[in-house]
RNA sequence: GGCGACGUAGCCAAGAGGUAAGGCAGGGGUCUGCAAAACCCCUAUUCCCCGGUUCGAAUCCGGGCGUCGCCUCCA
């Protein structure tokens, strides 16, 4: 049984699906109006990682994560640059999803932006003024919260008092706590045609009529960061109970925020480190792992040394990986406590995931698995062969949640075009060391790190590993 | 002021009634021409403080202290 935390109750529930079989997964996603930084790579490496763990677990899942191409931030950030919204929102999507691809996540089935649904959108804000839910002010159109029972589920802010902006309203409002769906637009402002005259969405709105449109009338998991708890999500409760009748999704799921030092990274505070600078020195990989190696409620204080410490970590998973990989199924099973612990890897794996998605606990017993192994590895023998097929296959299975092993085939001595070369030359090199010539030796291994090759003598001979490319010191 | 989260080794971080996972750093060792890598072992009698409940508390309750987030665009 899956079991994962419900912000709306506060409590781990059992995860169920609407439709026996399939799980819908709606996040909230980003506004392109600036670089993205870690703090946005967070929830979507985590939900990558939901995802491919609910998928393992046998649910076929429909992911789906909006843009938010038009607000009040990008068009002031496209005065200042001079560029359309439209050209600064595809800008920064194109690089988000860079990143994303370099983050190895598998991509939501779609990224629906605000732009492609504004008729959804106006018919859905149409559809709240006929009821009586919304109403319309000088082309603005705002949703009356009075009208709205059980407002403040979410975030436990009931009273209306504590609904109440401590910022002044300027705008029309019959209430300071309701808001707005519609904004009329102002000169040189883009703008779409409505029944209230020309404007844009506002900004909780599209996640509801997109949500209904794409996933149908039920959201099994709706996620995003926590900040997005008030006013985003408890907005769009709102708004799709006013409009179907029935609540928004079962269970919302919210992500810790990454901090910087002590604040928050944001955007508006200017102090997000930005992906694409961070991939110049660490790889992606690391990235994710680190945004892993905690749990996903649980705030993270980013540091950059923290990503050297996984760099290291990470290594030695790889390595390990390196070591297995030429392991082919054995043909028996030799009786031993160790054959054992390495096949209930894979279960016990899952059932980490199951709680809560604790891909911390999974990674530390990733950890746990590969202690030990190594000696019965190098060992030999039937134990060391069965042993190194195992830990290969479970650091496979790891790898499905976690994508820390080497895309593709791993570039190895043996995989390459030219390793009758190489292995030549590092004969020559084990020749020279055999003769006492260290220097003509060291030559050598001077070539092949220039050819970005590393050598490390193991106690079974010399081996190639490539060099990272990423060799940031911190 | 209101709502919410958190405080675990040098650092990071799991654990949420049954006697402290894991990573990094550090120490010791094996291997080694050197270097690198790898591997093995060790490193919290104790979980911010003070009370309480319990046979038993890092985990539950009450009260402090401290930190962060939201209440305004935010992942």
């Amino acid at each position: 049984m899956i079991q994962v935390f419900n912000t709306l109750s506060r409590h781990k529930e059992p995860i169920r699906s609407q439709t026996e079989g399939v799980l819908t997964i709606y996040v909230c996603g980003v506004t392109p109006y600036d670089d993205a930084h870690i703090g946005h790579a967070r929830p979507a490496v985590v939900w990558d990682a939901i995802k491919r763990h609910l998928q393992r677990r046998g649910y076929a899942v429909w992911h789906v994560q909006n843009f938010t191409d038009v607000d009040d931030r990008l068009i002031e950030r496209s005065g200042d640059l001079g560029l359309s919204v439209g050209e600064l929102a595809q800008r920064h999507m194109t690089s988000y999803l860079s990143y994303m691809q370099q983050l190895r996540i598998d991509p939501p089935h779609a990224y629906p932006r605000v732009t492609d649904n504004m008729a959804g959108i106006v018919d859905y804000i149409a559809d709240l003024v006929a009821k009586g839910y919304a109403y319309e002010r000088a082309g603005d159109v705002y949703f009356r919260v009075s009208s709205s029972p059980g407002y403040g589920k979410l975030s436990g802010r009931t009273g209306a008092e504590q609904t109440v902006s401590r910022l002044e309203s300027r705008t029309a409002k019959d209430n300071v706590a309701d808001f707005a769906l519609w904004k009329a637009a102002r000169p040189g402002e883009p703008f779409w045609e409505s029944p209230w005259g020309v404007g844009r969405p506002g900004w909780h709105i599209e996640c509801s009529a997109i949500a209904e449109d794409m996933l149908g009338e039920h959201i099994d998991l709706h996620g995003g960061g926590i900040d997005l708890v008030f006013p985003h999500h408890e907005n769009e409760i709102a708004q799709t109970e006013a409009h179907l009748g029935r609540p928004v999704a079962t269970i919302f799921v919210h992500n810790g925020l990454v901090t910087l030092g002590d604040v928050k990274m944001s955007k508006s505070l200017g102090n997000g480190v930005s992906l694409g600078e961070l991939f110049e020195r660490w790889d992606p990989v690391v990235i994710r792992t680190y945004l892993l190696s905690a749990h996903y409620r649980s705030p993270l204080a980013f540091e950059e040394r923290r990503l050297g410490e996984w760099k290291t970590a990470l290594e030695r998973i790889q390595g390990l990986y390196r070591d297995v990989e030429r392991f082919e199924p054995p043909s028996g099973l030799p009786h031993d406590p160790a054959i054992v612990d390495l096949l209930n890897f894979e279960a016990e794996f899952l059932s980490l995931m199951d709680d809560d998605f604790n891909t911390a606990k999974a990674l530390a017993k990733v950890f746990e698995m590969m202690r030990s192994v190594r000696p019965l590895i190098d060992a030999g023998g039937a134990l060391g062969h069965a042993v190194g097929f195992l830990t290969r296959k479970n650091l496979t299975q790891a790898n499905e949640i976690f994508q820390f092993l080497p895309a593709g085939t791993p570039p190895t001595a043996s995989s390459e075009g030219s390793s009758g070369l190489l292995q030549g030359l590092l004969a020559v090199r084990e020749q020279a060391r055999a003769e006492h010539a260290f220097r003509w030796a060291d030559a050598i291994r001077d070539v092949f790190m220039a050819h970005g090759w590393k050598i490390e003598d193991t106690p079974a001979g010399p081996r190639l590993a490539p060099v990272e490319e990423h060799d940031a010191t911190v």
